[in-house]
DNA sequence: AGCACGCCGACT
DNA sequence: GTCGGCGTGCTC
């Protein structure tokens, strides 16, 4: 008799824990993959059934029963269990904890995890066209059907049963006539489904031949990479595919980066899909998105589309995974269990034998590695949907130039031209706020944040001063805290300023400013894009918030006021991320008959790989990154893991990562650089004081078992108590 | 993570 | 003499 259950509690210890079966249910059968409710210390938690056993190494005195079995049927599949706890091991990260992510917090605080359905009332076709004289007799059945008309989602029996009178025989009569249909749905599912129409898109050559590759895949593992221009219609190619996972009876995954670039692609699917489609982000409540995890897990739902934790999702009859913008550094989670959902979702792919698409048109160089080493088979879509043309780019030389905040002559002579054809110029700053210095002139002091290692920023729209790292604000002062000098000079450039500027230059222009402070509002980004798109914008000045998603084809001149920031920084993957951002802005703009001029403003006009990515293009820019990577011998020619540590006081972390490292030299460690412990880019957070200490290995094995040593006598450390600390394999930025 | 247990300073 | 600080260790 298996009596033993061997769970997952979802506490920071990696470490399973077992239980007996309930008290009460001696011949209850349960599968690995149910929540069961279990004592644990004094409270009661709920965890997740690994796997049941007839031994223990707990003496049996020391076993407590479970408290219920909550899933009569697993929740999760052998599968996705196994992943789940290979997943485990590989991020070195407890397996409670592991499962808790894949899962709907509804769900995790041990909510039930049936579907609530309920009956549903809708007009037939017949119901519909029925004429109302034919009711005079019967008022009821006529204001029935009148409501039914003005509700086309229907009228759920709940919502009947507020009424005064016998409803019953009034629906009973009008069902027998046909005029009205009963269904059972998903409680707040919405109404009926559109019919779907196939407005035909003809595929161009390159699109067919992604779509065939694809397909050809279906029900085996194999991992894709779809690099396309913006614009080139991948989107189309996703709608394609997904369809074909449809028509086979399976169910897609499409993974995005973030909410805002959802509700296109939502409104595509529904008006191309006749299934039901469920969405799964951070934008819904607790229990929409436990409604959509359902609706999956259990077939009802056919797609899901969602951002990085809706990897997880179970699927009752897995296809295919989709994860676009592959590039976008949002994929990887940046606390607690920092999972990669890139990774995840390739691993996945391959434990569930369906394959795996990723997408950009600026991939990551790790994927363009992997498709170099054929890991990932690499498919191209080269052309612009409909003949539209490149932009044209153009290095604009700063030097020696005067600048009107931030503006170059050159850059202002091209706005003034677009803006007299009647198109539209998109500026682009990734720097919000008015200036990111507030300098005293008499005595150099600079305001800085008192928890932070960072400069305030001035807000000149509100008047104040605010921290980007942590919510720290005060209202902008008049006169120096050192000298009291009234003599204060905002140093730098933000969106703000720049907007100022527009508007004092270009007086006549329509000005939208899109950054995290404009945007506030909820429906403001809408409207500015809105506004745009209807032609009664003129200028568009943003953040990289402008970078993701829409495309303007009226705009045909971008300007990007600084990129030099970019050219020198300390961080090795800056150069990536700066060429995949212009590639991404430039993307935005210009269309068939107007194709878009870039404009780069900097001091660096013969920076090499500035150059490279302007004359050879994005992948050659890769090419030559990759080559760079290798000589430096980083990722993807090497593997990390980072171990962060952080404390209110500075001495807790540094000690405890020197006495971590002291702790690795004493290991057997083969080929393992270990880098620090240095103050993290930004030692002081929040009033928190960061270090981290940098492992690096070209033997991704070899740096897994030395991390899961070093783990296993962490404990042993009493620095440990001192600070909070974590590990985090394949870091993707080093703050 | 919680939470209890346990051993040393300022208060009724 | 107690109340309570947070260091240490455990949770089947």
């Amino acid at each position: 008799m298996l009596r033993i259950l061997r769970v997952a509690v979802p506490v920071p210890v990696q470490r399973t824990f077992d239980y007996l079966l309930p008290d009460n249910a001696e011949d209850l059968t349960a599968e690995p993959g149910v929540r069961v409710k279990v004592p644990f210390g004094r409270h009661h938690k709920v965890a997740y059934l690994l796997e049941t056993s007839d031994t223990t190494d707990v003496p049996l005195t020391g076993l407590k029963p479970a408290t219920a079995i909550l899933d009569a049927r697993p929740l999760l599949s052998k599968a996705d269990l196994e992943l789940l706890r290979w997943l485990s091991r590989y991020y070195h990260h407890p397996i409670g904890e592991v499962i808790n992510t894949a899962f709907p917090s509804l769900l995790r605080r041990g909510g039930c995890a049936v579907l609530q359905r309920e009956k549903t009332l809708l007009l037939t076709d017949t119901g519909h066209l029925a004429a109302a004289d034919q009711f005079q007799r019967a008022p009821r059945q006529a204001w029935l059907l009148a409501m039914l008309r003005r509700q086309s989602q229907g009228l759920s029996v709940a919502a009947l049963a507020t009424l005064e009178w016998n409803w019953r025989p009034v629906v009973t009569s009008l069902h027998k006539k046909g005029l009205i249909r009963i269904v059972e749905q998903a409680m707040g599912q919405v109404g009926e489904k559109a019919a779907p129409h196939q407005p035909e898109i003809q595929l161009n050559a390159a699109q067919m031949s992604a779509v065939a590759s694809v397909s050809a895949a279906f029900g085996a593992y194999r991992a894709f990479l779809l690099e396309g221009v913006t614009g080139s219609g991948k989107t189309e190619v996703y709608t394609r595919l997904v369809q074909t996972v449809l028509d086979r009876g399976e169910q897609a995954i499409v993974l995005l980066p973030e909410i805002s670039l959802m509700r296109q692609l939502e409104a595509r699917f529904r008006e191309r899909f006749a299934v039901s489609v469920a969405v799964f982000h951070s934008g819904l409540s607790d229990a929409e998105r436990c409604r959509a995890w359902l609706r999956m897990q259990c077939g009802e739902a056919s797609v899901l589309l969602g951002t990085r934790s809706a990897v997880f999702t179970p699927m009752r009859k897995p296809g295919l995974i989709i994860l676009d913008e592959e590039h976008d550094v949002a994929f990887k989670q940046q606390e607690g269990f920092r999972f990669s959902a890139r990774d995840v979702a390739v691993i996945r792919a391959q434990r569930l034998h369906i394959p795996v698409l990723l997408g950009s048109a600026t991939p990551s160089l790790e994927s363009y590695y992997n498709a170099a080493r054929l890991r990932y088979q690499p498919l191209f879509l080269p052309d612009r949907a409909g003949h539209a043309r490149p932009p044209v780019f153009r290095l604009l030389d700063v030097r020696n130039q005067p600048l009107d905040e931030g503006l170059s002559a050159g850059l202002l002579a091209m706005t003034a031209q677009t803006l007299a054809r009647g198109e539209q110029v998109l500026l682009f700053l990734n720097r919000r706020g008015f200036a990111p210095i507030l300098i005293c002139h008499a005595c150099g002091w600079v305001a800085q944040c008192r928890r932070c290692d960072a400069n305030l920023v001035v807000h000149a729209g509100d008047r104040r001063l605010r921290c980007h790292h942590c919510d720290y604000e005060q209202a902008l002062p008049v006169h120096c805290a050192l000298c009291q000098a009234e003599n204060l000079y905002q140093l730098g450039l933000g969106t703000e300023r720049v907007q100022q500027a527009v508007s004092r230059l270009f007086p006549e222009a329509r000005l939208a400013r899109v950054d995290r402070d404009s945007t506030r509002r909820k429906g403001s980004l809408e409207d500015a894009l809105g506004r745009t798109h209807a032609g009664t914008v003129d200028i568009l000045l943003g953040t990289q918030m402008l970078t993701k998603g829409h495309h303007f084809p009226h705009v045909t001149l971008v300007g990007i006021l600084d990129v030099d920031a970019a050219l020198y920084s300390v961080d090795y993957r800056a150069h990536e991320r700066m060429a995949q951002q212009i590639i991404q802005v430039a993307g935005r703009a210009g269309r068939e008959d107007k194709p878009g001029t870039v404009v780069l403003q900097t001091r660096h006009p013969d920076h090499p790989l500035l150059r490279l990515l302007l004359e050879k293009g994005y992948p050659s820019f890769a090419k030559a990154a990759l080559a760079e990577r290798k000589t430096a011998n980083l990722p993807p020619y090497s593997y990390q893991a980072l171990l962060r540590a952080e404390a209110g006081m500075q001495e807790a972390p540094k000690r405890f990562l020197q006495r971590t490292k002291t702790l690795i030299q004493g290991l057997p460690r083969r080929h393992i650089d270990v880098l620090g412990p240095v103050p993290a880019p930004m030692a002081r957070q929040a009033g928190r004081y960061h270090y981290q200490l940098l492992l690096q290995c070209n033997h991704r094995a070899h740096l897994h078992v030395l991390l899961g040593r070093l783990l296993a006598q962490f404990s042993t450390l009493k620095e440990i108590r001192r600070v909070r600390w974590s590990v985090d394999v394949d870091p993707v930025d080093l703050y």
